[in-house]
DNA sequence: GAATAAACGAGACGGTACGTCGCGTCTTAAG
DNA sequence: CTTAAGACGCGACGTACCGTCTCGTTTATTC
């Protein structure tokens, strides 16, 4: 490894201290005014230290509040109606939040700019969110709610997707009576989407 | 009148020069790396020609590129599925031209931080989206396909939330089955809301 | 010429107010602690404003002290001796000034590795002052105290290079009689070298 | 001893690394572009072990480059004129190598600045420096040639305060000729201080 | 036609954040 | 206690871009 061999290791306070002072700091003022010298005056750290640490403000400010939060574990309620609208209330209450509401926007924008910064954003944080609909659709599959399987990230997306535009993109407000019908769409979307990969032909989706 | 009490006319030449220059440097750059001195000068017009006209660097590149592109007339294919395909796959081509890729996460985290141009985004650019879904949708219920109406920003939601979330936060490609499979989502959420908001209690087709 | 045609032209106050601010600030807290932004902001001014006119701060520091200070009429006293005792009293009082003390050090280091500043340096200032030397010699010469002329920048450099080398290489403190003793010796030398130049062949300047 | 009490000794080859890669690096890029961390690098050795030795990246360079470089023996050419030419040729040699010209304008802003440094200068190089011309004056003296003594720093400053100024504040070339006019200049003047000061009214060795 | 008034190209302006750099100090583990 | 490696706090640097402001000039409209 290279990190080991001689040399004054990384000062762990420092790391705990930059993450801390940008979250603090985006709370107060918000991400876009944030600023690299004062989040190294409000942890005590030169910026050289962050800039060791984190290629851009933008890294910075996604590690601090994206990375690492761990998913709360799934309701499990028996439906896969019940699961998906469990699981979009847990991510609204996140999502929704003003310092999110705030970062997310600008992290958008760095993301489509930032390919590091991009794959390190789907290899964590999207990737987590992806397993948990992987489990829920794994589950109603086995109770036999779904007729087939359906790519995980196509649920994500149906589901999260459009409440993320919602939030992010519209800056729509979004109450739970619209969360509940994303939940109840997407479940008919989920439902449709399996029985038509498990080999019905109807592109149509004629009813009758 | 405030414009006409004397003085030069605008020249309608700096009006398509500035447009003109901003979309090729959007094309050659990218929309981050643009500078309103460098449109200035590729155009072989003054900034205050350009501020002129524009409060902001992101309101004429939102010009430039989004604004008063006329939707093309609905497909009127008879079915509801067939119209929200033939919707979709229109944006989709549109969505993710390689300018719209990259306009449109600057434009995101501008649309934020600018009240006045999310404003102006919402009443030019979304109020024409979500009338072509009124219709449809009115179309649908009227050839009975639905059972009550649906609330058009929704739907613009379901479909084209989803789309813009894969495009421009994931930077996903995205290719036709996948737009297929959004449609297919799409019609049987909107077909699920419709029941649903009609009285029906089945939210997702749930047993008892 | 380049600087008329078209553009805001530059404004002879901001010339002003960043020159009497670095003279103020150098007074204050002496040229190595000077910094541009903090002459930026006492002057008013945005940080490229000084550096639209001066490459660096050395540049700004020498235009601010030393350019274009106006040299004293000579003295006129009658003899070559007299001359450069009044003339090196005058420059010693200059040099010796807290403010050239600091400075002097820190140009001649950035004359050294700044060749556009180093050309402006001899051209103006160090021209001017041997222009001064020239003229003394002139007069001598007229006068019929000097056998033959010499070269007024040798003559420079015998009188205020001895001088400049105690005051800004060795730090020493110099005092009038010590000046006195400085142009006695300048003196001789001058004209030795002038009797020298004139044809003697005394290499040795041995005694009589 | 302090450097004694147990403990692992100072590695003599690590001294040398430092210094001779200071002087490699300072011929190479010059002082001004020289860095600690460089110096270390190419040294193999610490920043640690170079701050151990000296107070500053100054100090270091001054070592490295002047510091105990012995002076020759002097040429005791039997005259005043003689011994001073062989003296300013001998520094005039060791002065304009070009790491010298490029050491010493650095050194001189740093000098300014950094008492403890200026104390060293004094004390060994320029120490050294004045005792030869005591020397030569002393001879001078033996021998006749002068009336009286003289400062020897001042005859110091009469010819290498000169040749100092040339070379490092004015940046100009120095060939023989003009040091051998620095010498007879010198010789002069020297003469007539010593004259002045032991009583002649003489001030500028008027015409007997 | 002369006067008015706004728009024009050019480019300087104040402000602000950026990311880099170097110094001299400090902290490891190894010897 | 010294070593090599390298992280640390500090703080200045010079650059870049924004959106505004002045210039002197040009071009219609209004008297």
């Amino acid at each position: 490894m290279k990190g080991q061999r001689g040399g004054r290791p990384r000062d762990s306070r420092v790391d705990h201290n930059i993450l801390q002072a940008t979250r603090e700091l985006i709370d107060e003022v918000g991400y876009p005014a944030l600023t690299v010298d004062q989040v190294a005056a409000h942890a005590g750290v030169g910026k050289a230290a962050i800039y060791r640490r984190y290629a851009s403000k933008a890294e910075m400010a996604f590690v601090a509040t994206m990375h690492e939060q761990p998913l709360p574990p799934l309701a499990g309620t028996g439906s896969l109606h019940g699961d998906l609208l469990a699981l979009v209330r847990t991510f609204h209450v996140r999502m929704a939040a003003p310092a999110a509401r705030q970062l997310a926007p600008a992290l958008i924008s760095e993301l489509a700019v930032n390919p590091e910064l991009n794959t390190r954003f789907q290899d964590t944080f999207l990737a987590a969110e992806q397993a948990a609909f992987a489990e829920i659709i794994e589950q109603a599959v086995a109770r036999g709610e779904l007729a087939g399987t359906i790519d995980p990230a196509m649920a994500h997306l149906l589901l999260l997707g459009s409440l993320a535009s919602a939030l992010y993109i519209l800056n729509l407000p979004v109450d739970d009576p619209m969360v509940t019908d994303l939940a109840a769409a997407a479940t008919a979307g989920i439902t449709a989407l399996a029985d038509r990969h498990h080999g019905d032909p109807g592109e149509a989706a004629e009813p009758r």
